[in-house]
DNA sequence: ATTTACTACTATGCAACACATAATACCTGT
DNA sequence: ACAGGTATTATGTGTTGCATAGTAGTAAAT
């Protein structure tokens, strides 16, 4: 028993690939840890949840666009200060080009096809 | 092994749930059949393939947010012309909402966190 | 000193969907 | 009959968002 199709659904749909731009986008401004990445993209109205962002950052890591280093906390476990390799900023250069276009393409027919 | 990043694939992933939003929108314009479908969306530059419409043309249809009657053709099988039922209207409103929030979000984003 | 609460990170599994691939069926012209 | 183009259907795979649960560290409260 599958095949939901509501608005809901479609949000998360249309959140893959551009969390990821947004996430390099958010450390191109300077090394950060989860929370304060999450942090970030809330305060741009980007919704990004803790079982996304993790992931999100060791497939990241893993293909060589970050890199992280530990630093202990006051308040807590020590943190992973994640930041951008220059293969990460080549990446997120590409990712804002790919979505420049996507983007124009989709509001060109929006637009177009508007319905009164 | 699986655990590619890549630009390539980004693309088809930012695609997710635009798709859905786009083939709604070209159908708020009227009925239309597949392949003219595709040919639209392809004139925007956004890319879509048979093997991935169709099973979105079925979800929808399966949803009641489409319908279709068949049609003769003088060149080939006959046609399917789908088009939107009121409650595919309704929901390419929501979608068109949900697209503009997260347009807006990103590109806030990569506004602000724009890197030299 | 144990409990509680908070923070940070990790692990596992599911559901949804784009896309590749292949197959089926219909029509037209030779 | 056969070939080629058009239209639709069926099946499988890979990626990813997200839910859920768990581990571990710190600090304040009892």
């Amino acid at each position: 028993m599958t095949q939901t199709i509501n608005t809901e659904n479609t949000q998360s749909q249309m959140r893959k690939g551009v969390l990821e731009l947004c996430t390099l986008s958010v450390l191109a401004m300077g090394e950060a840890y989860p929370t304060e990445i999450i942090d970030q993209l809330k305060g741009s109205k980007m919704m990004i949840v803790e079982g996304t962002l993790y992931p999100l950052l060791t497939r990241l890591k893993n293909a060589n666009y970050l890199t992280y280093r530990w630093e202990e906390s006051t308040s807590g476990p020590p943190r992973k200060y994640y930041k951008l390799t220059p293969q990460g900023v080549k990446l997120l250069t590409e990712l804002e080009n790919t979505w420049d276009e996507m983007a124009d393409a989709v509001n060109k027919l929006l637009k177009e096809n508007k319905h009164k």
